[in-house]
RNA sequence: GGGCGCGUAGUUCAGUGGUAGAACGCCUGCUUCACACGCAGGAAGUCAGAGGUUCGAUACCUCUCGCGCCCA
């Protein structure tokens, strides 16, 4: 190991090294534990699988320092610690990013042929499937990649049959003619929360719709006019006393001729337009429900990608009203039915309206209502179960309040399409001749059978993410040891695409919840709230931070970002500077520890096994061991109760305030002095603390953190060098938490910081010593006070018999401390800060007073809370005394 | 329309029924032998607004306003 340690940290050297150490020592394998809080149990997570043909992006740069955390958390506490890593197959996403490449040499993917082309994704997955895992691995994530798994691979596929036939078997899963959310583009049926509403400025068309045998007009309102082409009714409410008089009677459809009833219908809302709506069954799912009702024909007018189709027109003379509109897109053809509506003043009125309409989630694309034949799961008996394994506490959501939206959406479940029209994905397990129809795992035997084409919705198969992986449908040891799995870390966005899918199929197939917790983090935006994304210009590539500062940095100012209640996280340049800072801030303390260190010396080695003991040495030592053990304590409670943020912050202020600017600063007056015993203590205590500051922190930055580690053990301790990932976490020694320790030395560091203001407020050279009386009962400690202060002399007495004469003074509570400055005091400047000081307090004090002298306050307030205002009046009195007679002094 | 979250220093955010905090940024002074990705010091807030509960509210309750999200 070179001594030559570079003054700026360099990740990049570092990170590479240690991962490739890590994973080939198979240090992420499961190992079972035997000590410490997890002896004997396991802790299990599966990761949310990124899509095969995805790359690194900060949600799941956030989503895997996260889980990473738990996961070296648990292992350095004796747990036998299985992270299990995994791609998804991603069918509409995967399927879309082959089809733009086949674009680009001119192709579709029909030329192919379903065969050829499921071939061509599958290359494609072979070429860049690694290539997120290998992302994952530059972050530092400790999965056991012996594990890792693929939705499509051969397992897997077999757990996706499984799980369809058994449904199938069970009556749960059906296949029928429905309404769904037909994607144009994408030509596939999507489940309902794969439509993404968003309220557009649209207009209401108004128009007459002649009745049968008479000169009168039903007018009824529409945002969807090109529809008309498949209607055949108009709706009424049964109550509306407007359309009483038409009973029974017929319309004739502008345009086409059709003739078709007026019906009642209690669904018909009375307000809204004339309160007479059209019925297209094949194209609205509330139509549809009322064809049913009413026996309506269903005609169906658009094709598969979204262009009219008089195809299912009655007759031709339906068709010769709207001549040319066949084979029009939905959009052109909505602007010619206006058109030739108004011409023929079948138009009454067109208003500005606001609706919602639903796009793609995969490509934006304007969502169709589309008649058509697919797979269903009745979900509610699923769900059933689902909600209640929340509700009675079985699955805890952290933070808390998503508990709600789960059961919220869990509670309003229609039935989930689970069919898609795609070639890319695990093909639905039902073979057809003629009527008859096969579900099974494997292919029925004999002749004429052909499989139905569909693939299911890839939250199908992710629904069985966490037994899958683990095995299922085999009984295999993993399975059984590590499922249920322990903890879920995701985002809010999926919680109803995935969370609740898993729940539902892990209650339903292993008859356990899949996990204990779902911890919900927010996404990953810009400084300005706004979501990352390639138009906007924001985007921070994760890889690209990494280059440049390191994992170590990435994931701290991450982890460091997630302090409130699964908040969005708002990324910005400043805030991974500042985790880099800190990883530099770590490396160059432990380079000063190093330098300073001998190599390995037999006495030294024995103190670091023996740090010093409470009460029973000097104070800065037994204040930092108090204060290490503090952050440990602190640090582990924080983690337990999932509240990182705030573990961050505590390590970050401990190491870089109370370690680095503190403690190292007056570690060097006995590392540089001559008293050889003290120096090894202080080295003692250095190191000790040091190396168990790399325990704690080593789940939030795993790389710099093994690297000191490794750099403190080849120097000081005569050991074969393992890991720092699977030493034991640390257990705070209660005996050395010292609150006189820690009350002394805050006493000398505020006399220090005090003389360091009046240093500073009055610009005395840094090289210039100044002298200080210090008048007070306590004692702060004179060498720490020298060392921070450059002070030449230092007084302390209980009382002063003569005031120093051009002098700064500073009151602190229980001292007043006076800097003779001689030539470089400003005296107006000096009363002028002691006044303002002075009027600070005595402002606090009419509060206090006003305070206690309220009865209300004396009677009711708690003891504890009047005692404490009677102290802070007086302590504040005395100040306010002293300052005014400084004042007077002065003036 | 229903639900949820947020509003605290210039910025990003912690926080607590009893003295308002951090980081970054800013200002001043320092190339002090671990670190200028640094050290020391400093300025900076009507805790969105109104009402209520309370001896006491930034915190708890209600309403209003503003921002964001989810569902219909």
């Amino acid at each position: 190991m070179s001594e030559e340690l570079a003054k700026v940290y360099n990740p990049a050297e570092v990170e590479q090294k240690w991962y490739a150490f890590w994973e080939g020592t198979g240090l992420f394998k499961p190992a079972a534990g035997t000590k410490g809080l997890g002896a004997g149990k396991t802790f299990t997570i599966v990761i949310p699988p990124p899509n095969v043909t995805g790359s690194l992006h900060m949600g799941h740069a956030l989503n895997n320092s996260i889980q990473d955390l738990l996961i070296r958390y648990k292992r350095m506490n004796g747990f036998e610690t299985l992270w299990v890593p995994g791609t998804d197959h991603a069918g509409i996403a995967t399927q879309n990013v082959v089809e733009r490449e086949l674009k680009k040499e001119g192709k579709k993917k029909e030329d192919l042929g379903r065969d050829k082309f499921v071939e061509k994704v599958w290359e494609w997955k072979k070429e860049y499937g690694g290539r997120i895992t290998c992302q994952l691995r530059r972050l530092g994530a400790s999965c056991d990649w012996s594990r890792e798994r693929f939705t499509m691979d051969e397992g897997l596929s077999r757990a996706v049959k499984r799980h369809f036939v058994q449904l199938y078997n069970e009556g749960l899963i059906y296949r029928g003619k429905r309404i769904i959310n037909w994607c144009p583009r994408c030509q596939t049926a999507l489940s309902d929360i794969e439509v993404e509403h968003e309220n557009k400025n649209g207009s209401l068309w108004h128009i007459k719709y002649p009745v049968e045998g008479s000169k009168e007009f039903v007018v009824v309102a529409t945002t969807r006019p090109e529809t008309m082409l498949g209607d055949t009714a108009v709706a009424v409410n049964p109550r509306d006393e407007r359309y009483k008089h038409l009973a029974g009677k017929n319309l004739i459809l502008p345009l086409v001729g059709r003739h078709i009833p007026i019906i009642k219908d209690q669904f018909v809302d009375q307000e809204f337009g004339t309160g007479a709506v059209k019925v297209t069954p094949a194209h609205d799912p509330n139509d549809y429900e009322m064809g049913m009702r009413h026996n309506l024909p269903f005609i169906n007018v658009l094709t598969p990608d979204g262009k009219i189709t008089l195809g299912e027109f009655g007759s031709d003379e339906e068709r010769q009203g709207v001549v040319g509109i066949e084979g029009m897109d939905r959009g052109k053809a909505r602007e010619l039915i206006v058109k030739l509506l108004e011409e023929q003043g079948f138009l009454e009125k067109v208003e500005d309206y606001q609706n919602s309409v639903g796009h793609c989630y995969r490509c934006k694309t304007v969502i169709e209502p589309y008649l058509s034949d697919q797979w269903f799961v009745k979900v509610k008996p699923l769900a059933e179960k689902a909600i209640a394994a929340v509700e009675d506490g079985r699955i805890k959501y952290v933070p808390e309040r998503w508990t709600k939206v789960y059961l919220q959406w869990m509670t309003n479940l229609r039935d989930w399409c689970i069919s898609r029209q795609l070639w890319w994905g695990h093909q639905v397990p039902a073979w057809y001749k003629g009527d008859e129809i096969y579900v099974g795992e494997e292919p029925p035997k004999g002749d004429g059978w052909v499989q139905d084409p569909d693939v299911f919705d890839t939250w199908f198969s992710s629904a069985l993410w966490p037994f899958s992986t683990l095995g299922w449908p085999n009984q295999t040891g993993d399975l059984k040891n590590h499922y249920p799995t322990d903890v879920l870390v995701t985002s809010y966005d999926i919680i109803t695409f995935w969370v609740s899918r898993m729940i539902m199929a892990g209650l339903h197939f292993m008859k356990n919840e899949p996990f204990h917790t779902v911890y919900i983090h927010g996404l990953v935006k810009d400084i300005h709230g706004k979501k990352m994304s390639k138009s906007w210009g924001n985007v921070i590539d994760p890889l690209e931070v990494i280059d440049r500062a390191g994992a170590d940095a990435l994931r701290f100012a991450f982890i460091s970002l997630i302090a409130g209640q699964g908040q969005d996280v708002k990324l910005s340049e400043e805030k991974i500077t500042e985790a880099r800072n800190f990883a530099n801030k770590i490396w160059n303390v432990s380079r000063f520890v190093l330098l300073n260190s001998p190599p390995s010396s037999p006495s030294l080695n024995k103190r670091r096994g023996n740090p010093p003991q409470a009460g029973g040495s000097e104070l800065v030592d037994r204040w930092i061991l108090s204060r290490y053990n503090s952050t440990i304590d602190k640090v582990s409670a924080a983690i337990e109760a999932y509240e990182f943020g705030e573990a961050a912050k505590t390590l970050y202020d401990f190491i870089w305030s109370e370690f680095c600017d503190w403690y190292v600063e007056l570690a060097k007056i006995r590392l540089y002095g001559d008293d050889l015993e003290a120096k090894e203590t202080t080295l003692a205590v250095l190191l000790t603390v040091l190396e168990g500051t790399m325990k704690i922190l080593h789940p939030f930055m795993p790389f710099i953190t093994e690297e000191n580690y490794q750099r403190l053990n080849g120097r000081t301790v005569v050991k074969p060098v393992e890991s720092l990932m699977v030493q034991p976490w640390p257990k705070a020694d209660r005996s050395l938490i010292d609150p006189k320790a820690e009350e002394a030395m805050a006493f000398s560091m505020e006399v220090i910081r005090a003389i360091r203001n009046i240093r500073a407020e009055f610009n005395v050279p840094h090289t210039g010593e100044v002298e200080v009386v210090i008048v007070s009962n306590r004692q702060p400690v004179e060498m720490y006070v020298k060392a921070l202060t450059k002070v030449s002399k230092l007084t302390i007495v209980a009382k002063l018999d003569a005031k120093p004469a051009q002098s700064a003074s500073a009151t602190i509570t229980g001292a007043t401390i006076y800097v003779p400055l001689g030539g470089f005091i400003d005296l107006n400047k000096e009363v002028a800060r002691l006044t303002k000081e002075k009027e600070r307090l005595a402002a606090e004090i009419i509060k206090i007073t006003e305070r206690l002298g309220n009865a209300n306050f004396v009677a009711r307030a708690n003891p504890e809370a009047v005692q404490k205002e009677k102290e802070r009046q007086i302590e504040y009195s005395e100040k306010v005394k002293a300052l005014s007679e400084r004042i007077k002094d002065l003036g």
